[in-house]
RNA sequence: GGCGCCGUGGCCAAGUGGUAAGGCGGCAGACUGCAAAUCUGCUAUUCGUCGGUUCGAUUCCGACCGGCGCCUCCA
């Protein structure tokens, strides 16, 4: 097996990579703020991530995968003041959903889904930690800000020169409680509606709440050890937020935060970024209400590498449902038949090796997804044969599996509605008599009549099959 | 202004210093009473433009054109 290679963005190369310890992978992957539903491009980035753990998986590694739930965060402080509640009665209902719509999309559970508003006293203490180690400072306004002259290394992910903001560039509010316009809070002084929607604690600084990255460098550590294997996220978490856990977490701990990180690139609508502030998002109820499955959704995330930009359009999406409908289609084939040939087992041994090789190469879903495509069609070639060698058929359901074990691309199977199955199985037997009575044009009207109720039908050697259409 | 990515057939998209994977669509065939579905085959002398390096470049270098992202709370 050829090793398993990553792009690092500390380094910006791709490396082998292996975990420290064993073969157990400990990553962490940057989970939503739950303010909202999390729309369709925040889904590319966790579905590149259950495709890492997938891959992961299949290269014999034990996955170890913590996503934290930001359940503590300005928007959501924001909201429940204007509605009158608590953050905990905004957040609830969001994670429902987060995690409703990921299971609906097939992303694979991570181990563990911490909760930020749940490990307040852990980041007290690494707060504590950068005190005393005068990394931070409590300012006038009572709030903790991390100190970032006073780490060597500030900026080392991102590789930005923050003393070169320019025009073009979004603007620094001025904080005049910093001491260095950079700096960032680790703990916010409670204002009164944080008090108000329960978004405030007791500290050794007074009532407030975390800062924004502070979490994910307590939750991280907790769970996975001062140093991680992988972090994963959006590329948007390069800066500020992934480059201000390192300096917080390397600044408590003295050692490397994470060994590998991993960012996933946006998905763009209409040409630009997916967000909420631009307002071209949708969600995975938008891709519902346009009938395209689960399946179809994976595929198009799949058909372009992580690391480029992938455009949401109707004819790209269309085309991977098509994809995905024809896998589908190969999967009830498969397992309906018989036996191979001699050369299904050969076609499926190579697929297997070519496809097992590109996604262990930087996670290149798109060509492995093009070797899957071609087992398929040259396993269908095969399988026209009528070939009676068992071993080779199981050596291509392995494969399948194998293949499809990572890609996920097998469109759900729709409940059949007993009543209409029981209308349309009356007229199909009609149909039937017609049929075998020569009488086609009769036949044909029953059709017509089947489709004005969006009933498409199928005439098949083993029967007429059929099913709801638009 | 700084940093970075990208530009491959009608659409989507891999890839490589040695002559273009795959999917969708389209066309043709098999199957069918006819369809549909399915399967099979075909479908880029060419990789944004112009130069350069090279025996040879889509792949390396430079310039230009076009698109996108990041530059403090956004996956």
């Amino acid at each position: 097996m050829p090793e398993f290679r990553l792009y690092n963005t500390l380094t910006r190369t791709v490396e082998p990579f292996l975990p420290s310890h064993g073969k157990t992978v400990r990553m962490y992957t940057c989970g939503p703020t739950v303010y909202n539903p999390a729309h369709v491009g925040n889904f590319r980035t966790f579905l590149f991530e259950d495709l890492l753990r997938r891959v992961l998986a299949l290269r014999g590694f034990d996955v170890m995968q913590v996503m934290n739930l930001t359940d503590v965060d300005d928007k959501i402080i924001k909201r429940a003041s204007e509605k009158g509640v608590t953050i905990g009665e905004v957040t609830a209902p969001v994670i429902e959903q987060f995690h409703a719509d990921r299971k609906y999309l097939r992303i694979e559970d991570a181990e563990i889904y911490p909760r930020a508003t749940e490990h307040i006293p852990e980041m007290i203490t690494l707060v504590e930690r950068l005190v005393s180690r005068k990394l931070a400072y409590q300012a006038e306004d009572k709030s903790v800000y991390f100190a970032i002259d006073k780490f060597n290394g500030y900026g080392k992910l991102s590789r930005l020169d923050t003393r070169e903001i320019k025009s073009g560039a979004r603007v620094i509010q001025d904080d005049y409680s910093k001491e260095n316009a950079q700096d960032f809070a680790l703990w916010k002084a409670a204002k009164p509606e944080d008090e108000a929607s329960g978004a405030a604690w007791d500290s050794p600084w007074g009532r407030g709440r975390p800062g924004w990255h502070l979490e994910c460098s307590a939750m991280a550590m907790k769970y996975l050890g001062e140093t991680l294997d992988i972090h994963c996220g959006g590329i948007d978490l390069v800066f500020p937020h992934h480059e201000d856990e390192i300096a917080q977490s390397e600044g408590a701990s003295g050692k490397p935060f994470a060994r590998l990180w991993c960012h996933g690139e946006f998905l763009l609508t209409d040409g630009s970024k997916m967000a909420k502030r631009v307002g071209n998002v949708s969600t995975v109820a938008d891709l519902k209400e346009q009938g395209l499955s689960a399946a179809a959704f994976r595929h198009f995330v799949f058909s372009t590498h992580y690391r480029k930009q992938l455009n949401l359009s109707g004819e790209a999406l269309e085309a991977a449902q098509e994809g995905s409908r024809r896998i589908g289609e190969f999967a009830e084939r498969l397992s309906g038949a018989r036996g191979g040939t001699a050369d299904l087992s050969k076609i499926a041994e190579e697929a297997e090796t070519q496809g097992i090789g590109e996604l262990s190469d930087d996670l290149n879903a798109p060509a492995a997804l093009g070797v899957f495509h071609t087992f398929i069609r040259r396993a269908n070639a095969e399988l026209d044969k009528n070939g009676s060698d068992k071993a080779a058929l199981r050596r291509a359901r392995e494969t399948f599996e194998r293949l499809n074990g990572v890609f996920d691309l097998i469109p759900e199977k729709e409940v059949p509605d007993a009543e209409l199955a029981l209308l349309v199985g009356s007229r199909l037997a009609d149909r039937r008599a017609a049929r075998s009575a020569g009488d086609f044009a009769r036949a044909d009207a029953i059709r017509a009549e089947l489709l004005g109720m969006g009933v498409a039908i199928e005439d098949g050697p083993s029967g007429t099959r059929w099913k709801k259409v638009d």
